[in-house]
DNA sequence: CCTTGAACCTGGGCGC
DNA sequence: TGCGCCCAGGTTCAAG
């Protein structure tokens, strides 16, 4: 589930449950995500108070007090979920996986929280994402963050700043917006979105974005306003619920049903007046949907 | 530096 | 019902 606005989303759900609660145990039902869980892991977190819940591109930093900071990513099936009251926290009280999905729960953060006990689940039924702890005051040299570029909300990102890193690039838009070093936390679905909204074929050098003096072009600077416009759009309807995704308090975001090139290969061009055709290619190994009539 | 392809995993959908 | 194949929101590593 996880670009920018689904992790966006999923920190705003979780925070109202986790901030403040005391993290009474974190269970591991494996030994490992993508990667090992730190050898601390459990011990290090467990029985320490939460004090806040923030984002940096597609991570989730969960901040404990003392200074460690559990940071998640979602890899590409992650999603968390807040099961309230009922089951026993008490350690050595073991999660009973029950049906299909609940076995691929591979961590479990058993909380006491205002409203009494509740558990938040992380469940990767691929377990690409991972699970690292970091220090908070040296967390920007953390090798997840130490060469992240901007991101895509907020006043950082603009067009001379993506003019800088565009120049003499012949790389496609698509690899460069696709890139975290450059811009933080685009996908594949919003670099789709971005790409369609500005006009701009996926294929076209990112270099030629940019002027000889170095400056951006008109639709390097429609570029940017796409990406945040789009991002901005995505945060506000919940993020996008492919498959049966669900957000951490059970409701599904509903960006999907605004996608207007993504997974919509076949499909009229909804660009007014266009006609075309959205088309499905691939570049560098990912599927890009775009509509080879009016984006140029 | 660049680009491509494969790898890491599981599950859903489709054609036969 | 089953099998094989392709596809999937991400990242990283090897190789050309």
């Amino acid at each position: 589930m996880p670009e920018l606005p689904e992790v966006e989303t999923v920190k705003r759900g979780l925070s109202p449950t986790m901030e403040g609660a005391l993290l009474v145990r974190a269970e591991l039902r494996r030994p490992d995500l993508r990667f090992p869980f730190p050898e601390n892991f459990a011990a290090a977190v467990s029985g320490r108070r939460i004090v806040a819940l923030s984002r940096r591109a597609k991570y989730l930093m969960i901040d404990l007090e003392g200074g460690d900071v559990i940071v998640a990513h979602l890899g590409m099936s992650g999603s968390f979920r807040i099961e309230a009251g009922a089951e026993p926290v008490a350690p050595g009280a073991f999660h009973q996986p029950r049906g299909k999905d609940e076995k691929h729960d591979h961590v479990i953060f058993h909380l006491d929280g205002r409203s009494g006990p509740a558990r938040v689940i992380y469940n990767d039924p691929r377990r690409f994402g991972f699970m690292d702890l970091a220090r908070r005051d040296t967390i920007a040299e953390h090798a997840f963050f130490r060469e992240l570029g901007e991101e895509p909300t907020g006043n950082a990102l603009d067009a001379a700043y993506l003019a800088a890193r565009f120049a003499g690039k012949i790389q496609p838009l698509k690899a460069a917006l696709l890139d975290q070093r450059i811009i933080a936390g685009l996908g594949n679905i919003y670099v789709c979105e971005a790409l369609w909204r500005s006009g701009l074929s996926p294929k076209r050098a990112a270099g030629t974005l940019v002027d000889r003096r170095g400056r951006p072009k008109p639709a390097l600077t429609a570029l940017v306003e796409a990406i945040r416009a789009v991002i901005a759009d995505a945060i506000a309807a919940g993020g996008s619920s492919l498959r049966d995704h669900i957000q951490a308090d059970g409701s599904l975001g509903y960006f999907q049903h605004a996608f207007s090139v993504y997974d919509r290969e076949g499909e009229t061009c909804r660009t007014s007046g266009c006609g075309g055709t959205v088309a499905r290619i691939v570049q560098a190994g990912r599927s890009t949907f775009h509509c080879p009539r009016c984006q140029k």
